[in-house]
DNA sequence: ATGTCAGCCGGAGGCTGA
């Protein structure tokens, strides 16, 4: 069993002991994380290291940044979403991962582009939206070329999605978000119609559940929180999917993230 | 509580992104 988890942890540094607590209590055997906000050389990966993982990285100064912590033996395929050789963003990292069984399984950390304009901004059509399409069409592309191979693989982050209005505590406040309008959930909906599994949603439909409360007006206390982080499987990953959830206790400490962990385990 | 957090620059606190 291959138990695989993705959190954004805004910031590796200012979130190190509640990543180095959550790696012990939860021993994921593979962890995406997303919004790293570190370069490649001040990363902890030593600290990360010494729990017994092997530590890639796609950074970069203030902003993004991905990685994959790994127990199991990894080799890195991309640092970059093709597509675009002068996107700068880093938003993707790609590996194979060798499982106790000796199969492999692709992973990929991804932290989708937010979208909405900047303070003081009323362009909801501005140049971050249009990236963030733009970026979510080259996820596509790739995703298809994935596809191809046959391999089992989880591509797992932040997607900045709510799927639907089932995913967000106040759907009438979110209808011109980023995260929320038609052109962001087409996408979505493209991406999924290539074939994928999206992991939680195989064991909990429900709506009402979130991996994401705002740090603001004390969303976190209300519940009023959005599900943006997600796990989706190639039919071959699926295949083996016994399990998924959401760990909500690394929301409820000291100095949280503002995002939680989203886990699946596969029979790999 | 109209209630946040993190990083940057620069050496405080305003700005940016989320």
């Amino acid at each position: 069993m291959v138990k695989i988890a993705t959190w954004n942890v805004n910031s590796i540094k200012a979130r190190l002991p509640r990543v180095i607590e959550w790696l012990k209590e939860f021993q994921p055997d593979v962890a995406l994380l997303q919004e790293t906000k570190s370069v490649d050389e001040t990363f902890p990966a030593l600290e990360i290291g010494d729990l017994g993982y092997n530590v890639e990285i796609s950074g970069q100064k203030t902003y993004n940044g991905v990685a994959i912590l790994s127990k199991l033996p990894i080799d890195v395929e991309l640092t970059a979403l093709p597509g675009d050789d002068t996107d700068e963003q880093a938003r993707y990292i790609e590996a194979l991962v060798t499982t106790p069984s000796g199969g492999v399984v692709r992973v990929g950390s991804i932290y989708l582009p937010n979208g909405n304009p900047t303070r003081d901004d009323n362009d909801k059509d501005s140049e971050k939206f249009r990236y963030k399409l733009s970026w979510m069409d080259r996820l596509i592309a790739h995703t298809k070329d994935l596809l191809k191979t046959e391999d089992a693989f989880v591509l797992g982050g932040d997607y900045n999605i709510c799927v639907n209005d089932g995913d967000v505590y106040n759907p009438a406040g979110f209808v011109d978000d980023a995260l929320c309008r038609p052109e962001s959930r087409g996408r979505f909906r493209q991406l999924m119609n290539l074939g994928l599994t999206n992991a939680l949603r195989s064991f909990h439909s429900n709506p009402g559940l979130y991996s994401y409360w705002d740090y603001q007006r004390g969303a976190w206390s209300k519940d009023n929180g959005l599900l943006i982080d997600h796990l989706l499987l190639s039919p071959q990953a699926a295949d083996t999917l016994l399990n998924a959830g959401i760990d909500k206790t690394p929301r409820g400490k000291e100095k949280p993230s503002d995002h939680t962990p989203v886990w699946c385990e596969l029979d790999l």
